[in-house]
DNA sequence: TCCTTTCCACCGATCATTGAATGAAAACGA
DNA sequence: TCGTTTTCATTCAATGATCGGTGGAAAGGA
C-alpha cells in the first residue's frame, strides 16, 4: 500500500524513457544487436532502430560489425554489433581480502581501466586496509591523469548492513565490526563511497564479466578463508531483507567435528575453507609449507582427493540451498574455486543431495574470473553507483 | 545469452505505459488526487492530466469530491478523489491440498468473493481432483451470477516448472507427477489458467493480506503433509530460475534415522510433517485416532512438547536458509503453522543457529490466514493474470 | 470583497512510438 | 554461379503521448 510501483526513480524526462532504457540494455549486455534489444526489451524494431539512432547520433554507444562471420555462424543477415562509449568518468574500486588488497580504476561502463594488487593482512589492521587502499587508488589516478572520481565502490569480508554501511558484528572478521567502511572512505578520498560484502560484488562480477553471463539466476560463492554467498535474482543482485543474504558460512554441518572460530562445531567454514584444506595437505605433503602452498597448482591425485572431499562436503550443504531458491547456476569462486576436483565434488554431492527438479537445471561452475571477480564487480558497483 | 536487466518484458505496448502506470497508483494507493500523482510519478500535471482524463472515459476510475472540507482542511482547491472501479470481472481460485480442495470467487483487486472447502484426497486422484474443483467452481458462478471467468489460478502441491506448467516428477506427490494442470483447467473451463506450486501461492496470499503485509522479503513454509517454501523478494514472489524454488522437504538433516518416501534417511519432511507428529502423538495419545488429531487444539504438554521439538528440528534447517536469504519475517503456515509451540520451537532454533546478522532482523511469525494462505493467495495470482 | 493558495483544464508544438513495407547482407543449396 | 532462404536494419506516414505555459476554478484567510 506504501509501497511505490516502481523504485521512485528520480526521472528527468518521460519522454526518453526508451532511449536510457536502451542504453542500459547496451551497457550492461554487451555486443548486443539491434535485434537483440527488440528481444530483450518486446519494442518493435522500427522503435528500437529510432532509439539506437539517437543514441548513435548523441555518440553515446558505438557501432561495429559482427566478428565471426564465415560458414557455420549461422544464416541471415548479420546484426551489426552495439556497445556503449566509455566516458572520461572514472571511479574507484577495491577489494578488500583476508591477505591481500586490490584496487582498481574502473570507468562508467564498469569496465576496469588498470588494476594493481598486494599482498596485505587486511583483517590484522582495517584502518591500515583503508589507508593503503585509498593510496593506492590516488597513485592510480596519477598515472592515468585522472583529477577526480566519481564514486568509489568496495567488497569487504563481512556483512554490511544496507541502509548504514555499519560491518556488523560477526564471528568472521572481528576488527572490520562496528566500522562504516563507506564513511571512512567517503572521508579520505572525498567522493560517495558504497561498500558491501565480498561475495556479493563478486556475484556482480561473475554476472556481467564472468560465468554468470547469461543467467538470471545464480549463487555466487566464495570459498576462501570463510564461505560466503551473493545471490543473484531476476538479473540482479540480492542482499536479503537488510543486506546480509549469503552469510552461509556458518551452516551446520551436523555431526562433524571441526571446531569453529564461532564457538560451534561443523560449521561450513570451518570444514572448508583455505586453512582447513591447508591444515589437511600439510599433513600428506609435509614437505611443502602450510601456508604458502598454491592450491591452484597443486595436481597430484592426494590432493585432488582432499580438495573433491572438500567439495563434496561443501556442495551437499549447497544442494539444500540450490533446492531453496532453483538457481540456473552455481558459480564457484574463491582461492578454492581453482581447483577442478572440488568442484567436481561440488557438482557430484548437488546432484546426489538436490531434488531431481532443482539439479536438473542448475550447472556448477567455475568462476570465469578467478580471483578478480570481486575487483570486477566492485568496478560494476561503482559504474552503478556514478549513475545514480 | 541474452537476459533482461529490468524487470519484466511482457509489455503489450509502450504508448500506454503512463496510462497504466497511473492506474497501477490509483489502484494501490486509493483516494489519491492527481497532484498527488504528479508527486508519485514525477510527471508534469499535464501529463497526469491526460492519463486521469483517458481511464475516466474509459471507465476504469472513478472521480468524487474530497470528503473533507471547511477551515483546517488546507487552503487552496481542493482535489478531487480518484479511485479504481471496481468491476464485475471475477476469476476462480483453486488451492489443491493433499487431504482437501478448496475453491474460491475472486475480484480484479485479488479479494475473494465466496469460497468453499470440502474434504478430498486429491492425491490419490488428480483427475478427479481437477473435475471437483470445476464443479465446484461452476457452483460458485451459478450462485453469483457469474456468467463467465477472467481466468482461473491454482496451487498444487507439487514442484511446477514455470514455462510448461508441467508437475515435475517428484518424489513427493507421485501421481501428479507429468500433469499439466494449468492445460486441464483449461480445457474443462475454456479460460486462461496458471498453476503454481502451493507454499508459492500461500506465500502471495500471506503477502498482500496475511502477516507478509510490510515485508518486502520473507519465507513462506507451508508445513503439512509436505514441507514446501515460498519466497517473497523484493516484494515479489519468486519462483526460481526455472519455477522449482522452495523445494525444501527433501533436504538432508544429517544422522537422523527417519526413512523417507523418498528413499533417502532423514529428510526434512520425514522429521517433521503432519503425519510423522500423528505418529509420534499416537504412541503418547493412545486414545486419539491418529488420523483425526486436529494439531491446533492439543494443549497438553506433551503434544507441545513434541511440537516444539518438531519445530526445532525445522528452525534448524530453516537457520541456514535464513543465513542465505536474509528474510524479514519467516511465516509458517500448514497444518503445523497453527501450533504456537511449534512456532516458539522454530524460532529457538532460528535465534540459535542462524548468524546474529540474520536473527537480529527476522520475525518467527504464524501464517495471518491460517489454512486460507493458499487459496488467497491463488486470488491474488488469478487477478494479477487477468490484468495480464 | 479581494488576495493567496492550490488544483485542474486546455492548447499548441514537438517528437516518440508504431506496423507494414522495403531494402541489405550474409549463408545455404544446387 | 546464382537464386533462395534467413536474418537484420531502415524508411515512411499515421498516431497521439508528452510538455511548458497560461488561465480558470475552488477553497481559505484577511
Amino acid at each position: 500500500m506504501l509501497l511505490p510501483m516502481s523504485p521512485t526513480t528520480a526521472r528527468p524526462s518521460l519522454r526518453d524513457r526508451t532511449r536510457d532504457e536502451v542504453f542500459a540494455l547496451i551497457r550492461d549486455h554487451r555486443d548486443v544487436t539491434r535485434s537483440d534489444l527488440v528481444d530483450l526489451t518486446g519494442l518493435p524494431s522500427s522503435t528500437v532502430g529510432h532509439a539506437v539512432a539517437r543514441l548513435l547520433t548523441e555518440g553515446r554507444i558505438t557501432e561495429s560489425a559482427m566478428a565471426i562471420k564465415g560458414p557455420g555462424s549461422g544464416s541471415g543477415r548479420p546484426g551489426s554489433i552495439l556497445n556503449a562509449v566509455a566516458t572520461a568518468t572514472r571511479t574507484g574500486a577495491i577489494d578488500f581480502g583476508h591477505q591481500h588488497l586490490s584496487v582498481g580504476l574502473g570507468d562508467d561502463t564498469g569496465a576496469l581501466v588498470d588494476e594493481v594488487r598486494i599482498a596485505l593482512n587486511v583483517d590484522r589492521d582495517p584502518v591500515e586496509g583503508l589507508d593503503a587502499a585509498c593510496r593506492l587508488l590516488e597513485q592510480l589516478c596519477e598515472r592515468h591523469q585522472v583529477s577526480s572520481l566519481a564514486c568509489v565502490a568496495a567488497g569487504v569480508t563481512g556483512p554490511v548492513e544496507e541502509v548504514t554501511g555499519l560491518v556488523s558484528s560477526t564471528t568472521t572478521l572481528s576488527n572490520w565490526a562496528g566500522m562504516y567502511p563507506a564513511e571512512e572512505l567517503e572521508k579520505r578520498l572525498g567522493v560517495p563511497a558504497v561498500v558491501c560484502n565480498d561475495a556479493s560484488v563478486g556475484a556482480l562480477g561473475e554476472l556481467h564479466r564472468g560465468s554468470g553471463r547469461g543467467h538470471r539466476d545464480f549463487l555466487y560463492i566464495k570459498a576462501s578463508h570463510g564461505i560466503g554467498a551473493g545471490l543473484v535474482v531476476n538479473g540482479q543482485l540480492y542482499q536479503g531483507g537488510s543486506g546480509f543474504a549469503g552469510e552461509i558460512g556458518h551452516i551446520i554441518i551436523a555431526g562433524r567435528p571441526e571446531l569453529c572460530r564461532c564457538g560451534n562445531r561443523g560449521c561450513l567454514e570451518a570444514v572448508i575453507s583455505v586453512p582447513s584444506v591447508r591444515e589437511q595437505l600439510s599433513h600428506t605433503h609435509p614437505h611443502l609449507d602450510a601456508g604458502m602452498i598454491d592450491l591452484a597448482t597443486l595436481d597430484d591425485p592426494i590432493s585432488a582427493r582432499i580438495l573433491n572431499e572438500a567439495g563434496r562436503s561443501l556442495g551437499a550443504v549447497l544442494a539444500g540451498l540450490c533446492d531453496l531458491i532453483n538457481p540456473t547456476a552455481l558459480i564457484i569462486g574463491g582461492e578454492l574455486g581453482a581447483g577442478r576436483p572440488l568442484i567436481d565434488g561440488v557438482r557430484a554431492s548437488v546432484s546426489r543431495f538436490a531434488q531431481p527438479a532443482t539439479t536438473s537445471v542448475v550447472q556448477v561452475l567455475a568462476a570465469g574470473l578467478g580471483r578478480r571477480a570481486e575487483l570486477v564487480g566492485a568496478a560494476q558497483l561503482a559504474s552503478a553507483l556514478s549513475r545514480a
